[in-house]
DNA sequence: CATCACCTACCGATCTACAGGTAGGCGGGT
DNA sequence: ACCCGCCTACCTGTAGATCGGTAGGTGATG
């Protein structure tokens, strides 16, 4: 309760590191432009987090905690609910934007958010697998199973949200993104 | 005839720039250590390459014509040669890397890269629309139409490379390719 | 053939600008 | 009185870029 200022300071530079990663990348980003977006010194910000790599870290996990929590279910997104997170994200450039950055640079060497990527793309292979097959069972209409569904899956929403950011009227990402669930829900059957 | 001299070092350090890029991106690549590469000082680059900035252009320039050259036929790739594409692109993950790394920070602002990839992309989903219209027509046995199906195709060549440069143990960049390229054939009639 | 003009290919020194991080202090609320 | 939140002052490192050279080559000319 009584979230403290603190706590509260926290936040704020949070979410205004989100906002400079976006538009500068991590290795962009200075302290100091995050310090300035909520009214503080580089300094002032240290004292909240010691480091620039105890920031990114922190907005990883709280990315994490995030979709951790909202649009899943137990252990998983269901799959109606992917096709609204595509929707959600179209409404987010920034959010979008951040994590595009972020993934683009941790393929370079010893980047500090390479391990979390990893990590969490191979989660979320396993989660889309899962949904696959919670939904379809071993061998998708399309006639793949799961497990090599998932990996399609995923990167059809990350390679869409990279020409989507670059160009945004260019690409129907919701729509794109709709397109290749009905790919995978195969012949319609009509 | 009989490269120059001058010529050969622009390539070289052409060369060196795609490595360095592909390690540290391009905000964390140094023209020192690009130099170092080819045994010159960083004053000794910017003899060749006025400015970093000249230097990212000059890789583009680079990229651009080797894909405007080889493994195209005129205005186009072939469809099954894209396939060969991404098998040749799996046995290269430097250059792969490079070309991840900076289409994740051209997303960022005022990225140099970033007209760059914004047109490259669009010249990239139209060629992969004319690829599909001559091997498909107006509709694809998946039932979308080429342009519709154009980002996808691209968005899953993207997609894979970031989850594939993470983890190559984790993904079969081509394998999963291959897939995509099955499920957009549709129902195999058999 | 010798000299002068000029160009190419660099290097050393140096400038400017930040960037991240440390040390210590000060004011205000509990 | 104390400690939390934050600042001032400062240090160190590094990056891109400029300036001014030097060494070697080439070509024209007297």
């Amino acid at each position: 309760m009584a979230r403290t200022r603190s706590e509260e300071r926290r936040a704020e530079i949070l979410r205004a590191a989100l906002e400079v990663i976006a538009e500068r990348g991590y290795r962009g980003a200075t302290l100091g432009s995050v310090a300035e977006r909520v009214g503080l010194t580089q300094q002032g910000l240290l004292h909240y987090f010691p480091t620039k790599e105890a920031l990114l870290v922190a907005v990883l996990e709280e990315r994490d905690r995030w979709d951790t929590s909202g649009g899943r279910d137990r252990e998983g997104w269901r799959l109606d609910l992917l096709d609204s997170l595509v929707e959600y994200n179209a409404m987010r450039p920034g959010i979008v934007q951040t994590f595009s950055a972020l993934l683009g640079e941790s393929v370079t060497d010893g980047h500090p958010a390479r391990e979390f990527f990893t990590e969490r793309y191979a989660q979320v292979r396993a989660n889309m697998a899962d949904v696959l097959r919670l939904e379809y069972g071993e061998r998708l209409p399309g006639g793949l199973t799961p497990e090599r569904a998932a990996p399609l899956l995923t990167a059809v929403m990350d390679g869409l949200q990279y020409q989507w950011l670059l160009d945004p009227a260019a690409v129907d990402m919701p729509g794109a993104f709709r397109d290749f669930l009905r790919l995978l829900a195969g012949p319609a059957e009509a």
